[in-house]
RNA sequence: GCGGGAAUAGCUCAGUUGGUAGAGCACAACCUUGCCAAGGUUGGGGUCGCGGGUUCGAGUCCCGUUUCCCGCUCCA
């Protein structure tokens, strides 16, 4: 992870941000390789789930929300944690998961003459970033930044329905950021303040939710597997304890190595009505679905697939991330093994040397690649090293121009993989990266 | 938020009992090389995390603070 987190850097796909003011606590920024990444990743979410499909709409919801939402989603009171610390023992519990006011940590951690914890007073933890809306801070009222983005889905349901005129069951999707107020944040993206989530909400008639769920849950590993993740570093996991709003949830984890090993990069919950539901009470908005042909209404169920769109990121570059030996060499050959539809870049195209109108030659061919294909052109230091350069950042094809070329037009597709090499027309380029381009 | 550790070039680190900052790699330019890194020459980069203090003088000693790492705690 270490090296990685060093790569990212190095290479432009990560900083910390304001990092020349010392950095900010557990807030990241993408740089030029890892947009691209990041984006390609999102593309591909978004296409398995709205362009692919006619029952999925998408929208793209504000961040900052009327206030009672929160309310209703049951954030003001459910997420705010009363905490106390043990003086003796450094510990911190929840004070309402505490019985009879003791420290549950065991005695061996109080040592000498204190066998008993000494706790201080709890206190409150608010995890929602608070904001005001309205220029004159006294005037103001408080909002808060969305701690997910599930509701502005919620809110949307009837909107989206009878504009889209989405009969039950269907489905609205959302990518976009939420911020949380994280008590302990960390391990480079995978925890942070600020994350994007790439949220959809399924809605389906009260007594099918079961069959949609094991649907989904299905239809999420694959997605993860089409991304070239590993399977055997993904599996499921059962929620054993259940949110308020939860009759079942399952985890996809991903096997992130390390101290890290496996955690949560999605989680699919079956929401039942609550939340289509308590909006309903708390707005006083009827919030029920017409179904016509039965001729009767109900709240429909919700199956939430909610992914972290840092987290597949994080787990994308651990999964591509490895080093070859290279016999006769002190250090390997890094490769980053990236899946070619998430490669920040497609294909290199390289002037042999700059001499004999190899450069010129080289230029035209990316010239016309870029209008298809993220393309990186490079001429410097050896052809070898070159090559290495782009194998760290996962570009899947490299296109040499040599002295031959200039006369003949063919030219040289290296892949980054198998390292074979194919001696192709410059004319057949595009069609031959296309063949091996998905998406 | 608590306890412990760390912070010097893009990266990995060195820096004597306080005396005006170094190496390797990386990067840039030119040469060499003609299909898989490390060849040659030259060059750009650091107010030593930040702010105070002690001192004639602080990367080095003291205090505070920020960030990161490891534990604890929490996690919809």
């Amino acid at each position: 992870m270490d090296k990685l987190v060093s790569l990212c850097k190095r290479r432009g796909f990560i900083f910390q941000s304001s990092e020349i003011y010392g950095g900010t606590g557990s807030v990241w920024d993408y740089g030029p390789l890892g947009v691209e990444l990041k984006r390609n990743l999102k593309d591909s979410w978004w296409r398995a789930m709205v362009r692919m499909r006619d029952d999925i709409e998408g929208i793209d919801a504000a961040i900052l929300m009327h206030p009672r939402v929160w309310e209703a989603s049951g954030h003001v009171a459910g997420f705010v944690d009363p905490l106390v610390d043990c003086k003796v023992c450094k510990g911190r519990f929840r004070a309402d998961k505490l019985e009879d006011a003791q420290c549950p940590q065991k005695p061996s951690k109080h040592p000498g003459e204190h066998t008993t914890c000494q706790l201080t007073d709890a206190r409150q933890f608010n995890l929602m970033f608070k904001t005001f809306m309205g220029p004159l801070e006294e005037t103001a009222s408080v909002v808060y930044l969305r701690p997910e983005t599930a509701q502005g889905i919620f809110v949307n349901f009837l909107n989206v329905q009878q504009s889209s005129r989405q009969k039950v069951p269907f489905g609205i999707a959302q990518i976009g950021k939420a911020f949380r107020n994280e008590i302990t944040p960390g391990n480079f993206i995978f925890r942070t303040r600020e994350f994007e989530q790439m949220e959809m909400q399924f809605f389906v008639e009260p007594g099918t939710d079961e069959e949609h769920f094991e649907y989904w849950k299905d239809a999420r590993m694959k997605w993860h597997h089409s991304l070239g993740l590993s399977p055997d570093r993904l599996r499921y996991k059962a929620h054993e304890q259940l949110a308020h709003y939860a009759r079942a949830a399952f985890d996809i984890e991903f096997d992130f190595g390390g101290t890290l090993g496996f955690q949560e990069i999605e989680g699919i919950h079956n929401r039942t009505d609550f939340d289509l539901r308590r909006h309903q009470e708390y707005s006083g908005k009827k919030l029920e679905y017409f179904d016509q042909p039965a001729n009767k209404r109900y709240i429909p169920f919700v199956i939430e697939t909610s992914v972290g769109a840092d987290r597949v990121t994080l787990a994308a570059l651990v999964n591509a991330y490895r080093e070859e030996e290279v016999a006769g060499e002190s250090e390997g050959r890094v490769v980053l093994g990236l899946h070619p539809s998430l490669a920040p870049i497609k294909a290199a195209v390289f002037a042999l040397t700059k001499k004999e109108g190899m450069p010129e030659m080289a230029h035209r061919i990316a010239g016309e690649l870029r209008q298809h294909f993220t393309v990186d052109y490079d001429e410097t230091g050896s052809i070898g090293k070159r090559y290495r350069r782009q194998d760290e950042v996962g570009t899947p094809f490299c296109i040499t121009v040599d002295g031959e070329s200039v006369k003949d037009g063919t030219v040289t597709v290296r892949d980054r993989d198998t390292l074979a090499q194919d001696r192709i027309s410059a004319d057949a380029i595009r069609t031959y990266l296309t063949e091996r381009l998905p998406g």
